[in-house]
RNA sequence: GGCCCUCUAGCUCAAAGGCAGAGCAGUGGACUUUUAAUCCAAUGGUUCAGGGUUCGAAUCCCUGGGGGGCCA
């Protein structure tokens, strides 16, 4: 699994933005002269002359000095924030709902149908209604306030739950002077709300609820986002995903489309038999991967910890063990610059059979694959950055020498020593590094003729012995291993082979890669010993697979950038640095 | 790490050296079947931060910060 990459850029700035801004000083001066002089205002139309007169002094500070909600990620500093203009007036319409006896959030709500269930009754029920008559039974229901469209003693607006919409339809006859005025004066968009009604279809043809009651479950004092354009603003999209959800079907369908790929993934393993199990996070040693750790520290042992690359070397212990299948869906962090295609913390499905080895795997991938494109699409098939893609199994298998062969007419077996092969890479026109050692210009053959053109499921298969340090050589040819990589979409989504599970050639492998650790290779594994230790157990032929979840999302939700696959990814610190004596303190 | 792009009202975007604007949202008002409702009115800005050039800077230059892209 060897991502080619260098370290994370290191910045030395730790100055954050609040300082820069000056906003502390600010903020003092500020609660010194406005805050003793603001009146107590009560709410009301009466009120707004002479509150605005007021406000008039101390509004232009106020909107100075406060955070910009763009501005405010996760572990904003700080315990306390300016509201906005207008978050305060939200702030208001709660006060003058709690003075008028109603509290702006309540501790329960009542729900009798979600709107698809609202939907689903009003479709059964419609037919047998007689003309002009609308359903008599009142619902229920509880949402969030995603629009609204008054029309002098009507409102309409639109109630969005968990699973769809549905729209509400207002009177003021019907609702009462009081209840109409409080929803349409200190109602917002945004807020949660429960209606209650009976399900009819307007004159235009929309199923709507007739309100006879509603009453507020949560006051929202953010406005949401724009209601056409949504929010655009990417690093806001990222930073307030909570935001971004709001804004976006599209964003609230990939990530279901996510909980569906990994369902699909686990139904599909417990289905053959496999063992779901759990292996640490934190790891005295880290392996199983090309990649440089996170580092931290337990403060009671006293003892440096690694958040794993990879859980290979631990669920192979459990083989060893006997569990004859077991797979683990979790998070491994490799600390590397992010890109398109790469979190620092990301998915990853491994899972191992025993008596299986690649061949097998290949065939358990490619069936996955289907099963999981299945369940998102009800079809093997999926269109991906304007290409469609077809994953029925059986997908070809090529050796990585004769894919790089064809595409790039250099066959690296006819040129084993760095520099002859650093030529020939160049002859054929590939942009390398004069410092490439040589698995890293295999590689990159490998990422600049071949890997762009896999757009169709390939399994390529067959690597050198020297970048898998943890698969089992060919029998008839001990410079390869039994290793493959299947490719989608001009990308890979995973790794796999037969296991390497010679105790004495695993130790020699490992010696190898701390070779390469002292040349520099940073990457490169440290020695586990006690892995070794458990392969002298004996470990039964194996096949393992790792696979990139995230990079399978991307492609079935058509997201070229992982970030969008990725909840909340992440992000550079905007606010005040981490508390530091969380690390540093010892206890 | 290098190069390029970007940062303007809560949100989406204008303003190409000459008074910082519009739409949505919000505020006040009209309107009893709308759905990007419509109409009237009044609001809303430290143009990411700091420095410079200039009579004058959102705009040009420098430094720094956040984000995105390409490359490494």
């Amino acid at each position: 699994m060897a991502r080619s990459r260098s370290g994370p850029t290191s910045r030395s700035g730790t100055k954050t933005a609040w300082k820069r801004r000056g906003c502390w000083s600010a903020r003092r001066r500020r609660r010194r002269l406005a805050a003793p002089s603001q009146p107590s205002r009560r709410w009301g139309a009466r009120c707004w002359g002479a509150a605005r007169a007021t406000r008039r002094r101390w509004k232009p500070r106020l909107a100075r000095w406060c955070i910009p909600s763009s501005k405010l990620g996760n572990g904003s500093a700080g315990g306390s924030m300016e509201l906005s203009e207008l978050q305060e007036v939200r702030r208001k319409k709660a006060e003058a709902l709690r003075e008028a006896g109603v509290e702006p959030y309540p501790a329960r709500a009542r729900r009798t149908h979600t709107t698809a269930e609202a939907r689903a009754r009003f479709a059964d029920v419609e037919p047998s209604l007689p003309e002009g008559t609308e359903d008599a039974e009142p619902i229920e229901l509880a949402g969030r306030l995603v629009s609204r469209r008054h029309q002098g003693k009507t409102i309409f607006a639109n109630l969005r739950d968990g699973e769809g919409e549905l729209q509400l339809y207002l009177r003021r006859d019907a609702l009462g002077d009081t209840t109409f005025e409080e929803f349409l004066k200190l109602y917002d968009l945004g807020d949660f709300v429960q209606a209650r009604g009976t399900l009819f279809r307007t004159r235009m043809g929309e199923v709507s609820l007739r309100v006879s009651d509603v009453s507020i479950l949560a006051k929202a004092l953010n406005a949401p986002p724009e209601k056409w354009h949504g929010l655009q603003d990417v690093e806001t999209r990222y930073r307030q995903r909570y935001a971004d959800l709001i804004a976006s079907g599209d964003v609230r369908r990939v990530f279901r489309i996510r909980s569906t790929i990994i369902s699909a993934m686990r139904r599909f393993l417990d289905e053959r038999g496999y063992l779901e199990v759990e292996t640490p996070t934190l790891q005295p040693l880290y392996g199983g991967a090309a990649a440089r750790p996170f580092t931290t520290h337990h403060n009671a042992l006293d003892q440096t910890f690694y958040l794993r690359i990879a859980d290979e070397l631990y669920l192979k212990r459990l083989l060893v063990g006997g569990y004859e299948r077991v797979y683990e869906i979790t998070k491994d962090f490799r600390n590397e610059g992010i890109d398109r295609n790469h979190s620092p913390e990301f998915t990853m499905l491994e899972f191992y059979e025993a008596y299986a080895d690649y061949l097998k795997m290949m065939e358990a991938v490619e069936q996955m694959i289907a099963a999981v494109t299945v369940a998102v699409y009800g079809e093997p098939r999926f269109v991906y950055q304007g290409q469609e893609i077809d994953v029925s199994p059986p997908w070809p298998r090529i050796s990585l020498r004769q894919a790089i062969r064809e595409a790039s007419g250099v066959d690296y077996q006819q040129h084993p020593d760095r520099e002859g092969l650093l030529a020939a890479a160049r002859a054929a026109g590939a942009d390398v590094d004069s410092d490439l050692v040589w698995p890293r210009i295999v590689d990159e053959l490998l990422k600049q003729f071949v890997r762009p053109y896999l757009i169709q499921p390939t399994f390529l298969i067959d690597y050198p012995v020297a970048l898998s340090p943890l698969a089992k050589r060919k029998p008839e040819d001990p410079t390869h291993v039994e290793r493959f990589q299947p490719y989608v979409g001009g990308g890979e989504i995973g790794n796999a082979f037969t296991e390497l599970n010679d105790p004495i050639d695993q130790l020699a492998r490992f010696v190898e890669q701390q070779r390469d650790r002292e040349a520099g290779d940073l990457e490169a594994m440290p020695i586990d010993l006690d892995y070794v230790n458990a392969l002298m157990y004996g470990m039964p032929p194996t096949g393992g697979v790792g696979i990139g979840v995230d990079r399978v999302v991307m492609l079935l939700t058509d997201q070229p950038s992982i970030r969008d696959v990725i909840l909340f990814p992440a992000m550079r610190a905007l606010t005040a640095e981490a508390p530091r004596d969380a690390i540093e303190t010892p206890v």
